[in-house]
DNA sequence: GGACGCCATACTGTATGCAGTATGAAGCTG
DNA sequence: CAGCTTCATACTGCATACAGTATGGCGTCC
């Protein structure tokens, strides 16, 4: 969501918040839209070169990619991209269904007017990039829409933990979303989260996200 | 739970697996125990002398601990030890129910005798120390129950989550054991647990869990 | 011919040097 | 005397050099 601000190799010109979280941010995307293969080890030396930093911010980098869970830290053999088991996915949704369906209770109850005509606005987007069949940008919007009903219950523990595990699955979900009725299944359980929010009916909001996320594994399952 | 081998300050004679995660062990056990208060910075050069380690270890450890969410990363100003408000501590406390309600249904329908005995071990160990009124072996015995239970869950994503929200929450559980009543009162409702995990009532494990977590933050948050 | 052992190589892990920046104190001015 | 500016200091963030170790190829021995 923050725009990454020096997108080019060279070294940014202007302010930068912190070089490590950016590096982070690149090699996410880098590992989560598949460009670097799981079980893949990463070469420091050569994402170096790649990033256009030095090693000690991208070794930090690693590390925190290694803290969410996305990489593997083995002594000696640095760090290499964790390899998504089937099982590692069912874990994954059933704790995350555990939190989305704490989360839409907690928005329900907690969520003032302007969250919730943020949350429609997000969706409105991701519809309208449904539409245009703009893969990787809805994939992002949607991601973008459990954010924000997540961070609308106000619980900053809960949002933290969502966002930790989501990362995980965000390689499974950017290659899961092939086919064309599952992604209209998807779009469609996504049209009735968004209006169960705005009824601020959480036990409804809440079965409507349990039920998407198991339809969810049931849609990245193939792929595994 | 792993021993450490190199307790003293010297460099480690025998094997070591690898020296940042010691570092961060004894970090992390530094602030929960409180020998470092919330608030403080933490100077690398000081802990550096410490600890008898150099700044590169020491300072992955504090990215690590930084992504646990113990402690708060500023720019340019490095690592202080992140102060736990109420909220905080009520967040972490309903994300770790939903976490150990869900992981409690799941032990008591997944996991074998050899486990359901070792939390009784545990809990037995539990017991002992709490009559000998040792209070940090009591302490880490507790969070080890815990852990225990869900690890029995056999769903890593949740058993991952859970430690590092529990991480979180070491600090005021260490402190907030203060008061004899309150105390027995955490250690009945121990017994209600593991009686519960041992006739493999899911929904009565589910239930006690979450009233202990709900006594929990009644216990901590004189402390804040 | 196969298997074991040795050696060269490449990569990670650690230490240290250097630059940028925030901080606190001292001096100056209104 | 108060407030502001300026400068010195100390600490973090980054880069790079060094050391230790796993790995793969090659030669040798059985």
């Amino acid at each position: 969501m923050p725009p990454q601000s020096a997108a080019a190799g060279d070294p940014g010109p202007i302010i930068r918040q912190s070089l490590p979280a950016e590096v982070a941010t690149r090699l996410r995307d880098l590992i989560t839209q598949g460009h670097i293969a799981p079980g893949t080890r990463l070469n420091e030396v050569v994402l170096c070169a790649q990033l256009g930093v030095s090693r000690t911010p991208l070794r930090e980098a690693i590390r925190r990619l290694a803290g969410e869970g996305l990489v593997e830290l083995v002594p000696a053999r640095g760090g290499v991209v964790r390899r998504l088991t089937l099982k590692d996915a069912a874990d994954s949704l059933a704790v995350l269904k555990a939190l989305e369906t704490l989360a839409g209770r907690l928005a329900c109850a907690a969520a003032d007017e302007a969250g919730i005509a943020q949350v429609q606005a997000l969706h409105a987007a991701m519809m309208d990039r449904y539409a245009a069949r703009d893969r990787l940008a809805y994939f992002k919007l949607n991601q973008a829409v459990h954010t924000a009903i997540v961070a609308l219950s106000g619980n900053e523990t809960l949002a933290w933990a969502h966002e930790a595990i989501q990362a995980r699955m965000k390689h499974l979900r950017f290659i899961g979303n092939a086919g064309e009725q599952k992604w209209a299944d998807a779009v469609a359980e996504h049209e009735e989260m968004v209006r169960a929010l705005a009824a601020r009916d959480g036990d409804a909001l809440a079965a409507v996200l349990a039920a998407h996320l198991d339809r969810t594994l049931e849609r990245v399952a193939p792929v595994l």
